[in-house]
RNA sequence: GCGCUCGUAGCUCAAUGGAUAGAGCGCUAGCCUUCGGAGCUAGGCGUUGCGAGUUCGACUCUCGCCGAGCGCGCCA
């Protein structure tokens, strides 16, 4: 598809360079507008530059519009640009012909979902970490929601050309893990008929004793619990994500970081660049150099790590793989955990931009109108396995996806399960099961020949062609803010715009080369709302 | 106490500093001889928590206040 922004940003800046009008002081923002009666595209640029020419926004944008109209016939886009107009307080907006959305539309039709591609990574190497959770129990839903915008953005950066891995990054050592090795041994003796006390911070769930209650039955050797238990639940965790339809291409092990000697490299690297010292018996890592709010210990007073020392050497170790951008999806109970780690990419010189740390915050889920309490003390919260069971794979992905990343998120258990226009996944849904069954039918009446797109001059037929159009726009935005959310916004629109066309105007019709139109439009319209739903990992029904 | 995040319609949420702050749900009234009614159409719903500031323009940025959540360990 043509690039429009690009081509349009180009000749503002030559027309910028051209007048003089202060061209390396402004950057040029190209936008849709909402209201599609402001143009298919707008720019502030004329009220940006106002204040430092002390002049009128108007003024400015007028003598920009004319000499946009002279670069125009030089550049892709001289056919199909039928306007340009001032409008409001000194915006330009850019009115297209039709003819622009036919060609995109015939790009759809003849390349797939490759003419939504957009080349952005140029394949730029990203990591995407994330669920990352301890192997001490089942996931819960802040995992699940993780594991969910996760999955859908590395697949959204790889659609984008990027080349996107996920990781999992795996506690297999220290207290917790040593704590659930301990909590299994005293459940086994607890089976045996010993009476034990159970600690209140040892793991309280009842699948500690299913491990425990396995051992005695298949009568197996435990040597270590601690290792046993663990890789019991990793295989637990393993097959949920599996469930889940989310796939890692890495499982790091702090363990197997921890033997390689990485993490005495990387403190000695630390140190020759002058970040660590010695106080009160411990080694510290001075972040506050680094904008952190207080230095942090990297090696206690009893000579072990704190949590942070591997941690650092890991995302080093990222680097060193030949990742060019860490990406990290983290709970919000971590958030104070950023500016120290990111202290530590800067202790090594890394870009600043080249961490980002995405805080996913917790859902809250709801049964019956009342939030189901959660308490990780007692062991009792709904987990990830619980919420698959009740609504599927399908619905339970898109409601995780479907808020703002970084804004808490009400599910509705209900309403997920619900087959009805309340559940926005079946709406979406519907409206392909719709296309495919029109386009099946249509199969066996065998209308053929190259469709006449210009036909398509009904209302509803411009405004979902123009939605199509909106698809490698809508990415970039999930590029820039790093969150899948976006997506599930556009589905539902343009699912929306399907249904209005569908009601006012009939496909399969006694017209046959308005038919062979429609149909095209429906075949480029199915091809959008499946390209969408599998970034989000949502499954396509040709039937429901 | 300090720090981070958030406060928008009855509810759940949108709006990368832009034009009349928008959707869905719920509510009311309509639309099936016809490709899938799991759909569509119309209607009402607002002091964007409060107060100031910056800006041509503020839901958005800054400051103060009020309210909610989370974090502040030589735990992980």
């Amino acid at each position: 598809m043509i690039n429009t922004e690009n081509y349009l940003q180009v000749i503002i800046q030559d027309c910028l360079q051209e007048l003089n009008l202060l061209p390396d002081k402004i950057q040029v923002y190209l936008d849709i507008p909402q209201d599609s009666r402001f143009g298919d595209f707008t720019t502030n640029v004329a009220m940006q530059l106002s204040r430092q020419l002390k002049k009128p926004p108007r003024e400015i944008a007028s003598s920009l519009i004319d000499s946009i109209k002279q670069h125009l016939p030089k550049s892709p886009l001289k056919d199909y640009i039928k306007e340009i107009k001032v409008e409001g307080a000194g915006f330009i907006n850019f009115y297209f012909n039709d003819s622009f959305f036919y060609h995109e539309l015939e790009e759809i039709i003849s390349k797939g979902n490759n003419a939504l591609k957009v080349d952005f990574g140029k394949g730029k190497k990203v990591l995407i970490e994330f669920v990352s959770a301890n192997p001490t129990g089942p996931l819960s839903v802040a995992h699940a929601r993780q594991a969910a915008v996760g999955d859908a953005l590395a697949e959204i950066f790889n659609f984008l050309g990027y080349s996107a891995a996920r990781e999992y990054y795996l506690n297999d050592e220290g207290n917790q893990i040593n704590i659930l090795g301990r909590s299994v041994q005293l459940r086994l003796k607890e089976l045996k008929g010993e009476r034990i006390e159970f600690p209140e911070d040892h793991y309280q769930g009842d699948y500690i004793y299913d491990i425990a209650r396995e051992i005695i039955d298949k009568k197996i050797e435990v040597k270590d619990f601690s290792e046993y238990a663990a890789n019991y639940i990793l295989e637990i965790i393993r097959k949920e994500l599996d469930d889940f339809g989310v796939k890692f291409d890495t499982w790091f092990s702090q363990k197997a970081l921890g033997k390689s000697g990485e993490v005495e490299r990387t403190l000695e690297e630390l140190k020759k660049r002058g970040y660590i010292y010695e106080e009160d018996g411990a080694v510290w890592f001075k972040s506050t150099a680094l904008g952190d709010d207080k230095d942090r210990v990297v090696i206690k007073s009893d000579k072990s790590y704190t949590y942070l020392t591997p941690d650092i050497a890991y995302h080093q170790e990222k680097y060193r793989r030949g990742f060019a951008w860490l990406i990290n999806l983290w709970g919000p109970d971590h958030h104070g955990y950023i500016n120290r780690l990111k202290a530590s990419v800067a202790a090594f010189g890394k870009p600043a931009g080249s961490l980002s740390i995405i805080i996913v915050q917790l859902a809250t889920i709801f049964r019956e109108g009342k939030p189901v309490q959660m308490s990780t003390r007692r062991g009792q919260y709904i987990t990830l396995r619980e919420v698959l069971e009740e609504v599927g794979r399908d619905a339970a992905r898109y409601f995780f996806i479907m808020r703002r990343t970084s804004s808490h998120l009400d599910f509705d258990l209900d309403v997920a399960k619900k087959q009805s226009s309340e559940n926005p996944v079946y709406y979406i849904q519907y409206a392909y099961a719709r296309i495919s069954s029109i386009l099946r039918e249509a199969k066996e009446n065998a209308v053929s020949g190259k469709p006449e797109l210009s036909l398509l001059k009904e209302k509803e037929e411009i405004e979902l062609i123009k939605k199509l159009c909106q698809f490698p726009d809508m990415l970039n935005i999930c590029l820039n803010t790093q969150d899948p959310y976006m997506v599930t916004v556009y589905l539902q629109a343009l699912a929306e715009d399907f249904h209005k066309f569908y009601d006012l105007h009939r496909v399969l019709g006694e017209d046959k080369k308005l038919t062979a139109a429609r149909l095209a439009l429906l075949s480029a319209t199915q091809t959008v709302i499946a390209t969408g739903l599998k970034l989000l990992g949502v499954s396509r029904p040709e039937k429901m």
